[in-house]
DNA sequence: GAGAATACGGACTGCTCACTCCGTTTGCAA
DNA sequence: TTGCAAACGGAGTGAGCAGTCCGTATTCTC
């Protein structure tokens, strides 16, 4: 158990740009985009790629990480306000900023089926603070009491998906008023 | 403009046998499942594939032909209907079995986008046929009036995106009450 | 400022996959 | 039945792409 050294300045530095450069890539050509391409977006070459992220896959799932984690904490962050439209603001905000090809469907997508070790500890995280969210929401009688959390994440993902095909936020309207209690009109 | 001969028996049979192979090897492995492994579900060589679909692409836009157009029939089938709940039978039917890989989702993806040449004249039919069943039930006072075609699409594609990381029909209830008139509940 | 450790770039490798080509087989018409 | 056009099968081709390797450059430590 050597206490490693922090990584060099440089290598700090180019896995920031591979990061945000990967995000971009991916977003306009989707997730079949190459590796290569990445590289150059970043200024960087292919090795140095392959050397932060030893796999295209682990890319990808770091993108998919920093997105749920920034969820997250949205989350947690409406939840701390005491607005009642508090819910109603992190669903539309999660599903307004996801606009491209890298979809946010996809990182749900890992959610949804066999969550993979790497992604694990994030999903929980995402969970609970929707969990906590939710419930301030059924609480206060904003939210219908019958959807878990399941539920909502579910429906982010739909919700997200149909917006790609909408030119308005109607779909989303629809959705948020399915998700509110019965007697909330 | 020579009347040209209907196709030999074995290439009709082959034909059909290779869509039916196609539908189920992508489903199951996702639309990257190579050209060779449809064949060998088919139980027939690559080329009588590329014979009959000169492109890989072509052979998928041919499995969402057939999707959308029984999607079309089922629309017209239901607005043929007097039942007022006829318009959510259509759409719990459509998101209810989309339940693989090859998602409606990628279907009506390209509705959303740049319909290809191919498959623009079923997405019309599509359109059309959503439209009559949507306005009976807007004017059945079913259905709340201002969504339109294209929302009821993209909820569409929502919908089956949702349900495929939830282990129950919730969301789907969720979608459609939202979809419902605010007084007809 | 020197030396060692760390990181870099990008040519290269091996593999997968869409698509082609042609010798062989099958179905159809007369 | 025979002859021929229409299909078939599957080995082969080329392109693209993930991931490796190593000589070179950069950063850190003392």
């Amino acid at each position: 158990m050597t206490a490693a050294r922090p990584p060099r300045a440089d290598a700090q530095r180019n896995r920031a740009r591979v990061l945000a450069a990967a995000e971009q890539v991916f977003a306009q050509r989707g997730s079949s985009a190459s590796t290569e391409e990445v590289a150059r977006a970043a200024g960087v070459g292919v090795g140095t790629v392959f050397r932060h992220f030893p796999t295209k896959e682990a890319l990808l799932q770091a993108l998919i990480v920093q997105r749920l984690t920034r969820i997250a904490a949205d989350a947690r962050e409406q939840a701390a306000s005491p607005d009642p439209a508090a819910f109603f603001d992190f669903f539309a905000a999660v599903v307004g900023d996801s606009a491209s090809k890298l979809e946010l469907v996809d990182a749900l997508a890992e959610l949804g089926g066999d969550p993979t070790e790497a992604i694990a500890p994030v999903a929980e995280e995402l969970t609970a603070a929707v969990a906590v969210l939710l419930e301030q929401a059924q609480q206060d009688g904003a939210v219908r009491k019958d959807v878990g959390v399941a539920h909502v994440i579910a429906l982010l993902a739909g919700a997200s998906q149909a917006r790609r095909y909408a030119a308005d936020e109607r779909p989303l309207a629809v959705i948020l008023d399915g998700l509110r209690a019965p007697n909330a009109e």
